[in-house]
DNA sequence: TTCATTGCAAAGTTTTTGCATCTTT
DNA sequence: AAAGATGCAAAAACTTTGCAATGAA
């Protein structure tokens, strides 16, 4: 599933961003992406990372999570269907492999067709939980 | 539960945009409530929404609600618990009453705790799913 | 009269785009 | 050699902030 024909050449900034979708552990947005590719190559640009993702999005080969505070990150497309846990407190966000929503459609107007959707919990992952350390909630940067 | 106390005085901005959101049928995006605002009174600047918000936000009088294209909007928090449908084709926002999520704490890993979810469901609402009108999908200036 | 609030414009942020240069094919 | 892709910097788009003027109490 790697090695995707999309965009017309083979660029070393491409392959690399591939690869780390591949080895994600879940999804990644623009400024990690960043980092990780430029600790994997030197040279590249905020803009290639953000064509890249564009690219790699049309071919569907990742897919966009929108987390609850609006950034929006991705992941690669060949994870089954899930959903995804934030930490309130460290903002991580983790993979939740079940799928609690059974859509009851009647409970929707008339008309309405649903095709998709997409639920994210929120709480405190195991860290956070912890009795022990109760950092601090932080925000990044955004809102 | 209108007229709460919030900030320290009552100004004939703050209580158009309250009014705004007691009468909305859904959420509202910072264009939306600057669009409704100025029709109603002449003079109201974006920063003044973008103040008043955050003010109403924090006294807990609306909620935000993030859309899966990463965009915030807010309504009324004296809605009960629902959750909410956005259409793809015309990025409207409906109020959805049920709650298809029943969550299985244990198919999440140990010591996570869910505070709370979000779930949005996107499809085609019944206006654009109807086979006569077939208006191209169209996005908002964002992304 | 006092001081919270507003509008405007400037400053920040984040994302997109133009273009000359570099690379893949 | 041709044309896609990149990096950089400029341009957009979206929010926040500084400040003098306004208006609620």
């Amino acid at each position: 599933m790697n090695t995707v024909k999309l965009g017309q050449r083979n660029t070393r900034q491409r392959e690399i961003l591939q690869q780390i979708f591949a080895q994600a552990p879940g999804p990644l947005g623009v400024k990690r992406l960043l980092d990780l590719a430029q600790a994997e190559i030197g040279k590249i640009g905020i803009a290639t990372v953000y064509r890249t993702v564009r690219l790699l999005e049309e071919s569907k080969e990742i897919r966009p999570v929108t987390l609850p505070d609006g950034e929006i990150q991705w992941e690669s497309s060949d994870r089954g269907h899930h959903h995804h846990f934030v930490c309130r407190a460290c903002t991580t966000v983790t993979d939740f492999a079940g799928c609690p929503v059974h859509v009851h459609t009647d409970s929707l107007p008339q008309g309405f067709c649903v095709e998709s959707h997409e639920l994210t919990l929120v709480g405190l992952c195991s860290k956070c939980s912890a009795p022990a350390s109760s950092k601090a909630p932080a925000r990044k940067g955004k809102r």
